[in-house]
DNA sequence: CGACCGATTGATTCATGTCAACAGCAGTGG
DNA sequence: CCACTGCTGTTGACATGAATCAATCGGTCG
């Protein structure tokens, strides 16, 4: 693997999960960080092998038997409920855990949206090291409570009836993402297509694609392609992500 | 409340945590089970205290210190995202685990919906438990997939544009938790109140008493009361709850 | 250069949100 | 024990906004 061509957190040399801890406040509040020691990554390196999908690529399909879990190390992943394409349920990215949600056979599937590369962990030996290891299963219980917190983000995303504040917080959770990622290019970059985020975010393609127009005509966004947008009106793009909802943000303290 | 007319399989003893095995599938597929040991329930129950709150009560508020996670006995609870009551994002049933998924402080709100026994486990002493007990750390984790889970499918029920068959998929949901809790009255209880599931489903209160009443007329459901509805006909429901979809069941095996 | 797939845009329909009035139950106080 | 009052839930009229259908455009790959 070219070691130099990827994001440098995610290397060094094995597996790397990025979450929060469940119970302990890190340096950087709110902001994911590498759970697993240098030691821990070399270890589990030893048991993973590195796998490469190209975009569109099935990683596996929701049914079959549980051979392996797999961690993003570059590209983006779309997890779809159900044996068929049903829906998806979430955007994977480097850092993520994949195909753990299972009971002896995955129950969703997983495809690539992007080139990707992983870690491969075999399910046998994976469970073997993790019940002699107190201190990893710790970290995969605070991956867990991420990816729960995350799937609980989606679920309030889904909830919104407005296209344009769906749309937005879609755009919002992507931004994020980057900026724990330390890739803050100005813009953000969406790499799923516009049917993906229609899926994602519970929209018709057409509305998804109405709703980009109209916030750049009104001058939020601006889309420079199909792939990289851009916040111009800060202010204007929060109003709309609170949706109604009076800002309820930090001028609340000992009150109600 | 009187002891006798709780959940057996929830006491006999100490904290009981229901869900499936990842990995492994237990004897009844698809149906949750006991993962604790009895003598794993009778340790957490040296460390654990019974609480109780009445209907309506707060257990906790987000953004509040994280001191314990809750272990529910019986009744049921909503867990509410963010400091205020924006969105219900879960309801909590006998054998579920409550407060998990913080960092350092509580993330959602939860408060009982109807009167609530639950063991609390203080999160200082449970993380030195757990530090030390891999089997633990492991059920715990099953508990978490089983969670994140249901979360997902609750995200697909969101998703759903049509009323009926996020109002369908939601009874059914209730009545798949009260089969695997061996409750099966032949008809479905529902615990939670009418703007209670409307913001559950994700729709306007109007709306969800419109469908109730809706598939009454058809004679799909039969409403006893407004916490007792039950199936009439079975098949209508399902193609309901399939919701257009063609019942893309078991009659897809090696194809595509 | 041509064809195909993803994306955009437009016209139309209809389900659901909203507002508002009413009914039924529950808890309260006489 | 009964009447009162307040809240939760029901029902109706109306408007809105997104889904749907369908045509077109643009980019990409052969």
């Amino acid at each position: 693997m070219p070691a130099g061509s990827e994001n440098p957190r995610s290397n060094g040399g094995g597996p790397a999960v990025l979450a929060l801890d469940p119970w302990t406040a890190g340096p950087a509040p709110g902001k994911p960080h590498q759970l697993l020691t240098e030691e821990e990554r070399a270890r589990l390196a030893t048991i993973a092998s590195v796998v490469r999908f190209k975009k569109g690529a099935e990683i596996y399909r929701g049914g079959d038997p549980t051979n392996a879990i797999f961690n993003i190390v570059s590209g983006v992943v779309k997890s779809c409920s159900g044996t068929d394409g049903d829906h998806i349920v979430a955007f994977l990215f480097p850092g993520d855990l994949l195909g753990l949600s299972a009971e002896g056979a995955y129950v969703n599937s997983a495809r690539a949206i992007t080139p990707v590369t992983a870690y491969r962990l075999p399910t046998a030996v994976l469970q073997r090291r993790l019940s002699k290891d107190a201190l990893l299963e710790y970290h995969v219980i605070c991956k867990l409570c991420q990816e729960l917190r995350q799937t609980q983000r989606h679920a309030l995303l889904l909830a919104h009836r407005r296209a344009e504040v769906k749309v937005a917080t879609f755009l919002q959770l992507l931004e994020q993402l980057q900026l724990a990622r330390d890739e803050p290019d100005g813009e953000i970059y969406i790499p799923m297509d516009r049917s993906d985020i229609a899926d994602y975010i519970g929209m018709s393609l057409p509305a998804v694609s109405r709703t980009f127009r109209k916030m750049a005509e009104r001058g939020v966004i601006a889309n420079r392609n199909r792939h990289h947008t851009k916040v111009l009106d800060r202010a204007a793009f929060e109003r709309i992500v609170m949706g109604g909802r009076e800002a309820r943000g930090v001028t609340k303290s000992a009150a109600e």
